[in-house]
DNA sequence: CCCTGATTCGC
DNA sequence: GCGAATCAGG
């Protein structure tokens, strides 16, 4: 996904409503977290309260005061809304996590909420919020252990003393964990903790293909 | 652990 | 210019 006029107006726009960088991200799709900060940074759009930033200090600058003109900025955060809290703010179907179903950010004062492809709305605690459809009557049942984790570790057997390297794949029906006397301290049996733990070396000189387990890319 | 924004740097 | 990786605070 590339930076189109519209995308970068809507970052702009999101950005400048206080929205965070994963909301903007989310909202525009096709883009991670970071690449919305990092946009927003290359257009110049920043100055925002940031948990990392306040104290700014260099380590190498303990001389040379009178170099600096010494930009004062009061940068006084124009959002100063007060949190209201937002009674029970249920998750609209379109952000809400089918599997978790955790709520992503309950504590945000602001949601957008899409109305379609190019359109959302911002939506403030005081708004009403469209009633969730209920969810199709299901019954739950508990699943049979297969025979094939008959015999082996399964999630319910992990304990701190051993490993919980997994084997196979989380759905398979044979996926278990390898069982073995973990190293102390560690998740993992000795052999595993060889292949989990490996020393950094710089970016430049790193193998990429990376080791098992999973090695699967993230997918959203 | 989760979240956040900032920064770096290979591409 | 882009954004994943990393950093660092809450």
């Amino acid at each position: 996904m590339s930076w189109t006029d519209e995308r970068i107006e809507r970052l702009k726009k999101m950005w400048a409503d206080g929205a965070t960088a994963s909301q903007i991200a989310d909202e525009l799709g096709g883009v991670s977290r970071n690449a919305v900060i990092g946009k927003a940074h290359r257009l110049g759009l920043e100055q925002r309260p940031s948990p990392v930033k306040p104290g700014e200090e260099k380590k190498a600058a303990a001389t040379a005061p009178a170099a600096a003109a010494a930009p004062v900025k009061p940068a006084a955060p124009p959002r100063a809304e007060t949190p209201a809290r937002t009674a029970p703010a249920p998750a609209s179907p379109a952000q809400s996590t089918a599997a978790t179903g955790t709520p992503q950010r309950p504590q945000a004062e602001l949601q957008y909420r899409s109305i379609g492809p190019g359109g959302f709305v911002r939506q403030g605690p005081g708004d009403q919020q469209a009633p969730i459809p209920p969810a199709p009557p299901r019954r739950l049942v508990p699943a049979k252990p297969s025979p094939e984790v008959a015999d082996k570790t399964g999630l319910l057997d992990l304990n701190d003393r051993i490993c919980k390297w997994p084997i196979g794949h989380p759905g398979e029906p044979d996926f278990h964990f390898c069982g073995e006397q973990a190293n102390p301290g560690f998740p993992y049996c000795v052999q595993h903790c060889g292949v989990a733990y490996q020393a950094q070396l710089p970016r430049r000189d790193r193998r990429p293909p990376p080791p098992l387990p999973y090695g699967g890319p993230r997918v959203r």
